[in-house]
DNA sequence: TGAAATTGTCATCAG
DNA sequence: CTCTGATGACAATTT
């Protein structure tokens, strides 16, 4: 539509690009593949036959791209070396059309081995290397996962726009030695983030388009896009390396290598757009335990300036799905839905999943599970739905809403989320239990919590310790770099909630001791103190998503001190509010957008109804001629009396008078008495058909 | 550095 | 009366 209005007679060049193209296609093809329509080559592995496009292959393997050139165009049959198996083929030919890995303990070495033999790109070897010895050994992590380029890339880029005092972070990073550059794949860089705003707002239609996007991002915004606060972000960033440092060296040089960090700059916008997210999931049969890596990466397929335009595409789909968004404006939608979508692969396999997925929510994605378990994550989506579900019906008992909370809270721990809900549900009831060392309702954890590294690598290392078997992941992984940008994405208020009610959530946000969160402002301080003072048993956003009867009776049935009740109704009261002044923005901007479509409507009718006129102004002249020439005629040949000449006159057109036609018609219509009438007007003619003639013509009477 | 945009918050009103 | 949502206004922050 920017486009559209800016149909200027200036000869402009315009580009759109859709964000979601690319993952369409890719979807189209593989249900080619499936239905195996379209497909022009046969693959025979250990003599099974997988049904491909050669385009699709000879794109994403080195060795079709040299293999599949040699084929005839029909028929192709292209047999794979020995070394390849069917089992190890097959996730990559799903690989190649989904961008989704699928493999388990029984054959990640077959796909490790064709992948290889293939030459299988986008296929990050660090994640084999990352996963086997948990296979297959009991030794941890001495694989060596490169960081990559674009990582570094990124990480500098932000480094020398924000210029704040990360040198040493920048240092670990550096020094690290990279292996394997890692291109993005079209499926990956096409997610855009939502909150990137439409190349048309500036290229075209300029508030059209900014208010399409702007409208959107109120939508999804809400939950996913933070860029304001930098302060806290850099903050956070700070807390994060401390939680760094506090960690022990093996654990973080192994998890530095072992998780692509890319960016842990999720402060702005245009940086942390790009993200796919491998994600390696462990659905082992004793364990049942998941384990999710999330890799950031930067663009690195579109650079400089252009990628600066890309980067500011949104397109209608984009925006359909923050509209549903934002009609689940609870901020758990997209939260459940990534936990859907981790669980429905999980669930459709139960090997090990590696899927190179965007993003959908880039401002909670970094928020998202580091590490998950794929049965909590389950729990978790199916809970916070019926949660929310229950929630919308009405109230419940008192004790559901607690367990509720606690399950969430249990749910959420495993999982690792670290958003404003995340850790920071305590269980204060259950005396002391796993999060109670994360947050600081327990007042020890949370006394401690404030004298720096050392609790904080006590927090950390025992949480890693109980929900990572892989025992791998520290806060130095640039995925909780990820946390901690997500983390401190949000508000302020909850933040500080967070911060002060989770140990491990304070890694990532500003400590008592760091004096930059106190400048952070008088209000954000404020509400950290108070959330410190209250001690909250219950994370503000459950507390906020509550039901009003839920609510209530949350109210009845704990016992909360004055203090605690006056920061839960503000809180409350202030989270509502806000959601409620986004819902509102969003209107007006919808509003905006709709009366912008409506002017565009009517000027397009304006003109429609303009060249109408001229077309029924061009057939009116035509008319006349025509009834003239026929005046003309019939006056020719006729011997007209006096008052038909007059009746005639009337009628007759300003462009053939009559007089034209009989010289002495006024001598005529004198010697009767009859004067002559002038010619008829444009309305005369244009409603004559309503006069009346009687049978002879003669007697006519006049409409008027 | 200033303007514009964004976002959170408060006050107020209506349902 | 209380709660909730909507909205104008203001201020802080970011771009």
């Amino acid at each position: 539509m920017s486009l559209m209005a800016m149909s200027a007679p200036r000869a402009s060049v315009f580009t759109f690009e859709s964000t979601v193209h690319s993952s369409h296609v890719l979807r189209c093809l593989d249900d080619q593949r499936r239905r195996d329509v379209m497909c022009d080559v046969t693959v025979v592995a250990e003599g099974q036959s997988f049904r491909a496009h050669r385009s699709v292959l000879a794109s994403c393997s080195e060795y079709f791209t040299h293999r599949i050139s040699s084929l005839t165009q029909q028929g192709a049959v292209l047999t794979l070396p020995q070394e390849v198996t069917a089992a190890g083929f097959e996730p990559l030919l799903k690989f190649a059309y989904t961008s989704k890995l699928l493999f388990g303990k029984d054959n990640v070495l077959e796909v490790r081995s064709s992948a290889s033999v293939l030459g299988f790109r986008d296929l990050d070897e660090a994640c084999f290397e990352f996963l086997l010895p948990k296979f297959f050994s009991s030794t941890k992590g001495s694989a060596p996962c490169p960081r990559k380029t674009c990582c570094k890339k990124k990480y500098k880029r932000q480094l020398s726009k924000t210029q704040d005092s990360f040198t040493d972070y920048d240092a670990v990073l550096l020094e690290e030695k990279e292996v394997k550059p890692v291109d993005d794949s079209p499926s990956q860089q096409e997610v855009a983030r939502p909150c990137e705003k439409s190349e048309g707002s500036k290229l075209g239609s300029q508030k059209s388009a900014a208010t399409t996007a702007a409208a959107a991002e109120g939508a999804s915004d809400v939950f996913l896009r933070c860029p304001k606060y930098r302060k806290f972000q850099q903050a956070c960033r700070k807390d994060a390396r401390a939680a760094e440092k506090s960690l022990t060296p093996a654990v973080r040089d192994e998890c530095g290598r072992s998780c692509s960090p890319c960016s842990s700059g999720a402060n702005s916008k245009n940086e942390t757009k790009q993200t796919h997210p491998a994600r390696l999931r462990d659905n082992g049969a004793d364990q049942r335990r998941t384990t999710e890596i999330h890799e950031k990466t930067t663009d690195v397929g579109s650079g400089g300036a252009e990628k600066d335009t890309n980067e500011r595409e949104r397109t209608s789909d984009d925006m359909m799905k923050m509209e549903e968004e934002l009609e689940q404006a609870a901020g758990v939608s997209s939260r459940v839905r990534s936990g859907v979508e981790a669980v429905s692969v999980a669930e459709r396999s139960p090997g090990l999943i590696l899927h190179h997925c965007p993003l959908r929510a880039s401002a909670e994605a970094p928020c998202d599970p580091v590490m998950r378990r794929s049965q909590g994550s389950e729990r978790v989506v199916m809970d916070l739905r019926d949660d929310n579900k229950t929630r919308e019906s009405g109230g419940e008992e008192p004790v559901s809403i607690l367990q509720r909370a606690e399950e969430q809270a249990d749910a959420e721990r495993e999982r690792g989320i670290m958003d404003r809900a995340t850790l920071s549900v305590n269980h204060a009831r259950e005396g002391s239990p796993p999060g109670s060392d994360e947050g600081s309702s327990d007042p020890d954890a949370g006394g401690s919590s404030n004298t720096g590294s050392g609790p904080l690598q006590a927090a950390s290392e025992d949480w890693l310790k109980r929900h990572v078997d892989l025992g791998s992941i520290s806060s130095d992984c640039p995925f909780l770099q990820d946390l901690d940008q997500g983390k401190c994405l949000w508000k302020g208020a909850e933040l500080s909630e967070c911060a002060s009610q989770s140990g491990v959530s304070s890694l990532n946000s500003g400590e008592d001791g760091d004096s930059e969160t106190e400048t952070e402002g008088d209000s954000e301080a404020y509400t950290r103190e108070r959330a410190r003072q209250v001690q909250l048993p219950f994370s503000v956003d459950w507390i906020v998503d509550l039901g009003r009867n839920d609510f209530q009776q949350l109210l009845k049935q704990e016992v909360f001190t004055a203090e605690q009740l006056e920061f839960v109704h503000d809180m409350r009261r202030r989270c509502k509010n806000r959601l409620a002044a986004q819902r509102c923005r969003k209107r007006k901007l919808d509003c905006i957008y709709n009366l912008q479509c409506e002017i565009h409507k009517l000027k397009t009718e304006r003109e429609k109804l303009m060249v109408q006129k001229s077309q029924l102004s061009q057939m009116k002249v035509a008319t006349r001629h025509s009834v003239s020439a026929l005046c003309h005629r019939v006056c020719s040949e006729a011997n007209l009396q006096p008052e038909q000449l007059q009746v005639l006159a009337k009628y007759m057109s300003p462009d053939c008078p009559l007089t034209s036609l009989f010289p002495h018609i006024d001598a005529l219509l004198s010697q009767s008495g009859l004067p002559l009438p002038p010619p008829a007007s444009e309305e005369d003619w244009c409603s004559s058909g309503r006069d009346t003639v009687t049978g002879d013509g003669t007697n006519v009477q006049h409409r008027h």
